[in-house]
DNA sequence: CTCCATCATTGCGATTAGCGCAATACAGTG
DNA sequence: CACTGTATTGCGCTAATCGCAATGATGGAG
């Protein structure tokens, strides 16, 4: 019984559907069937009537339902009381690509500066494959990434924009190949500028694997933002995240092809695993970039 | 952050010493240490200060005490209204020694059936030495028995009442041997009728070896039952707790020798494992346990 | 002053619990 | 009848936790 696996029951209690809720909480959907049973073992009551097709909650589930709800907010209102005694101090240790410390990253550190002056800050940089790792290892306390398509266990994310992925050109391939009178399917088969892994080298290799089509590759660069230039130079077509492009100094020397592939969008956010966020000074960080967020979504609105 | 280790904190807090509190908790030193430590590092903040030579509670610690009170106290309440929703049912399996059977068993069962009708009881019956193995291998949920001087991990014991351990030996030898007015010294060293194993064997052998003798054993039974025909018949001086010769069919044909070696006293209570305590049909009976003795108690003074 | 007892902590090996993956079971659908 | 969607279960692996033994530090006894 523990704080976890309350919230872990109030997704499912609220979703109703294990397989979402299992999503929602980075969780494998054995997991959290396994997490479910041990609370019923552990309550001696069933919580959920699982009804071959539907899932509701019992009797016992509703009562469990408000229990949950008041010992996880006891909890919250215990740790704000404690923040509130000493201010925050030690280290907080951040791991950021390239393209996120030009865009998130000094909002957010900048907030959070302010907030705790007393904590100290530790930034590193890196390719954004690594973050995660590096996360899982515990080597680093929040990595402020593109989030993976896969995500491994016991690590949190906070999606906190998407930017799509975006075809470019230099000008002068656009003209010489006649870049925007050719559809899709006739673009990729055209050289191509690619990151050597990466999130949007496998957005592309599934986009082309749907397609059934064999990409004309004609370099392969480490990192986004290398990308760029080898396009400038008339390499082929590039794919970068737009995030990318308008931090990039070369933006206005190559052309967007509109009439590309849509791949799924980009999404930028943080990272830490579920152990260091117990951690004071690191839940502080995510709750105010949480805070920041939810007066973005307003303020849209 | 778990129920129990909140208990954990609760006790080291109440007696402010490590060690006294690892005992209580039936825990190794290391073990509850480390447990501190992990919930100081969940809050950020250290809950006592370790001052070389004692141990008190921080400002964070005290706040910490009331909120592990009443999280603790509300998760019990919910517990317990849990259990005014629907009447307990499921099977309890005890485990009783003989000795437990006939002295503490039928007051606790009668009151067991008495509040849970419905609970279908499984009661087998065994060895003293075999019931710490079977509730340790989660067979049984809880043994009535003898408490052993180890405790293994994860088992928790409700000590319940102490019965002397007795040298008994028959009317015939008594005065062969003129036993009444010898030592205790001499009286060890004549023929004994002792269990292989279990718990009285080992007080003895304990107390010959601090004493540096060789005992002369004339016949070794199993079970201590079954000493005392077997003293009746002549075979020797026995061993055996005052509750087992009390129930015994031959307690007349024994005299009790009061000029014998005064071994640390059998403790009779209730044992189990943490895991299966927490099971409603389980705790219950621990809980109706606990309750009867603290009346027994009060009856007393 | 030295030796010893006490007490919290730490290193280490072993055990246990929790997770993800893949397979399974089962009901509704095209 | 194949197929999809959904919860569960078998299994191997990793991480958490424990007990034992050693450590370090301290105050009291001889």
């Amino acid at each position: 019984m523990d704080i976890r696996e309350l919230e872990i029951f109030l997704v499912v209690a609220d979703l109703l559907h294990f397989g979402r809720a299992s999503r929602q909480c980075n969780l494998s959907p054995s997991a959290l069937s396994r997490t479910i049973q041990r609370l019923e073992e552990e309550l001696g009551q069933a919580l959920f009537v699982r009804d071959k097709r539907s899932v509701q909650l019992t009797e016992v589930g509703r009562s469990f339902h408000d229990y949950a709800r008041k010992a996880i907010q006891d909890y919250r209102s215990f740790q704000v009381a404690l923040g509130g005694e000493r201010a925050l101090s030690g280290t907080l240790s951040l791991y950021a690509s390239i393209t996120a410390v030009y865009s998130l990253l000094p909002d957010l550190v900048e907030a959070y500066r302010h907030a705790y002056s007393d904590v100290q800050l530790e930034l590193r940089t890196g390719a954004a494959e690594e973050a995660v790792a590096q996360v899982e290892a515990g080597e680093i306390d929040i990595a402020v990434a593109a989030l993976p398509d896969r995500r491994g266990a016991r690590i949190d994310f906070l999606p906190i924009m998407t930017t799509p992925l975006l075809f470019i050109a230099g000008h002068q391939l656009v003209e010489e190949l006649d870049l925007l009178s050719r559809n899709a399917l006739e673009l990729v088969s055209m050289p191509l500028v690619l990151p050597q892994a990466g999130l949007s080298r496998r957005r592309l290799d599934q986009w082309l694997k749907k397609n059934r089509l064999v990409p004309n590759i004609s370099s392969e660069v480490s990192g986004n933002e290398a990308i760029i230039p080898m396009v400038h130079l008339g390499c082929g077509i590039g794919i970068v995240p737009q995030l990318v492009l308008e931090r990039s100094p070369f933006k206005d020397e190559v052309a967007v092809l509109s009439n590309a592939p849509q791949l799924d969008p980009y999404v930028v956010g943080l990272c830490s695993n579920q152990r260091t966020l117990q951690k004071p000074v690191v839940r502080a960080f995510w709750q105010l970039a949480e805070q920041r967020l939810a007066e973005t979504q307003l303020h849209k609105t």
